[in-house]
DNA sequence: ATTATGTCTACAAACATGATAGAGTATGCC
DNA sequence: GGCATACTCTATCATGTTTGTAGACATAAT
């Protein structure tokens, strides 16, 4: 797996939306502001975004993009996936459990490349946008956060 | 952190030369016909992994690569860092402690980052190509192998 | 209506990827 | 020595991806 700078600007522009989480849309021209983010590129990366149901948008005057769901319930993985494909190193879950099972020869070294897989999607599956954005007034206060990584109960 | 296809075709060569360690230098046209690999670009890959110390060559007719250390001494981590770049899903290690050091408002993000550049390495840094190449006469037969991953006592 | 703002399509420069071609160099062997 | 064999090195190239920019269009508030 590999964020690219696009992927980047998507988790930026996220943490930002989880910080004003319930302050209604916020402009794309905002959003680009203050994180430092160039307005165009980004209009296209919200769109995707918009897109995957992780944001939604307002229309019009007035109008803007926020959370579609509460910060501690929207996952890097998620954002990830969206915005730069497959979790796995090569291929995706999927392709390498299919090269395991059919490519005799190789099915180790597949193997290896689904356990670093699955090593990142445990990481990116529990840490949400509420874990690393920061300073925000989160909707329900007061949880022990573990040493600020893991969130979203269970 | 990405495995290209030419990644990929790394991989295939030193399994297949970890197949045959100790059996002298093995042809380019006998590695890329026996992994089934563009002959041509296998050459500049060598060429790359010998730059790196993995393999080591004999010129003139005869000639060919070997394995420059044993099987069970070799990782992957050294070899898609070769080939790849860095493990790291964004940047480098030292790129990303840079990053969480001096950026106050995304340094927990970077942090995740860092945590999954550190479980794959873990992961690929203990893992060597004695542990899949599979059919392999190895050079000190007879060890316990935990499931067929880990390897090089330590 | 006018203004503000998201939507959508097209375009493009720069770079990465996955190769191929061919001249050059070293070695084994007769 | 000279030929055949194989690695070495540089150049080239087609294609795709990345990182944007531009501009016309649609929608909503006032």
């Amino acid at each position: 797996m590999k964020v690219s700078q696009k992927g980047l600007y998507a988790l930026q522009a996220l943490m930002m939306l989880a910080r004003r989480y319930r302050q209604g849309a916020i402009r794309i021209r905002d959003i680009a502001y203050e994180e430092n983010l160039p307005e165009k590129f980004l209009e296209l990366i919200l769109l995707e975004l918009k897109n995957a149901r992780l944001v939604e948008s307002v229309r019009g005057a007035k109008g803007g993009y926020q959370l579609k769901r509460p910060p501690n319930q929207i996952f890097l993985s998620e954002v990830i996936r969206t915005v730069d494909g497959p979790l796995a190193p090569f291929a995706d879950g999927a392709g390498l459990q299919h090269l395991i099972d059919s490519d005799k020869s190789h099915r180790q070294l597949y193997s290896v490349f689904m356990d670093v897989r699955n090593a990142a999607a445990h990481i990116l599956e529990n840490t949400s946008l509420a874990d690393i954005a920061g300073d925000a007034p989160p909707p329900d206060a007061g949880k022990k956060k573990h040493r600020g990584r893991q969130s979203a109960e269970h």
